[in-house]
DNA sequence: TGTCTACATCGACAGTTGTCAATGTACACG
DNA sequence: CGTGTACATTGACAACTGTCGATGTAGACA
């Protein structure tokens, strides 16, 4: 063959031997970049996403806690805490009425982290 | 007010005074959300989230991991680390051309996990 | 053969996470 | 007041994760 030891021309064709050009300017911004990792941290788990599945079942009429805790198959101090992550992720908003609180899917965050997968 | 005690009547109207009806049928796969679980675990972290912006911003080229150990601000190895996190994930595949190993990002798989999202 | 380069793997360590039992808090009701 | 219910918080523990230095592996080249 040619030349084996400069990089596949696919790359950016300027440089002749020397590896590692900066790849595209990709202008990233890492606080934006931790706080789409939290959010998708909180999505990294079974039983969160089961939760959120079962949320948004819901549609605008919320989950009570109550309602979650069977079909997790978690206790209830876990479901407690799954909740919590996905509070302070911004994927979900509580409310509390009388003894109960209830849960709402936040579909404007949902649709954030879509838009940051393309 | 009228009662309390029972739910209002925004949730299951059927049900008098017992709590916890299944919340909508939510035909859940135990073995997906694991699946999807995993998928979001990989872009759980800003500097996985930064790699595959760089080599997204490659394109069709794709990158080398000598393009990538500088920008990530992480040594070698734990870039190494990050990208097998991505390839198990299916979020990238690799390919190896001599001595280098060149990173792609699979759409299809991106794609998956935002249809999850709604 | 030997040396350099690109990348992966290993070993270790600190920090985080998922889980549950026990406990705490606040409301409802009698 | 006391009791029961709905949910959150705490404490503890095992499992997992991010990080790096050290080492291993394999191709390129002289």
């Amino acid at each position: 063959m040619s030349s084996t030891t400069s990089k596949p021309a696919t790359m950016a064709a300027a440089i002749p031997v020397a590896c590692c050009a900066p790849v595209g300017s990709a202008t990233f911004d890492v606080d934006d970049a931790a706080e789409l990792a939290k959010g998708f941290a909180a999505l990294a788990d079974p039983v969160r996403l089961h939760l959120l599945s079962l949320i948004t079942a819901t549609g605008a009429a919320g989950a009570c806690v109550c309602d979650l805790v069977e079909p997790s198959g978690r206790s209830q101090p876990t479901v407690s805490h799954h909740l919590k992550v996905l509070r302070d992720a911004g994927l979900v908003v509580s409310e509390k009425r009388g003894t109960w609180a209830w849960y709402h899917v936040q579909q404007q965050r949902l649709a954030a982290l879509k838009t940051a997968l393309g």
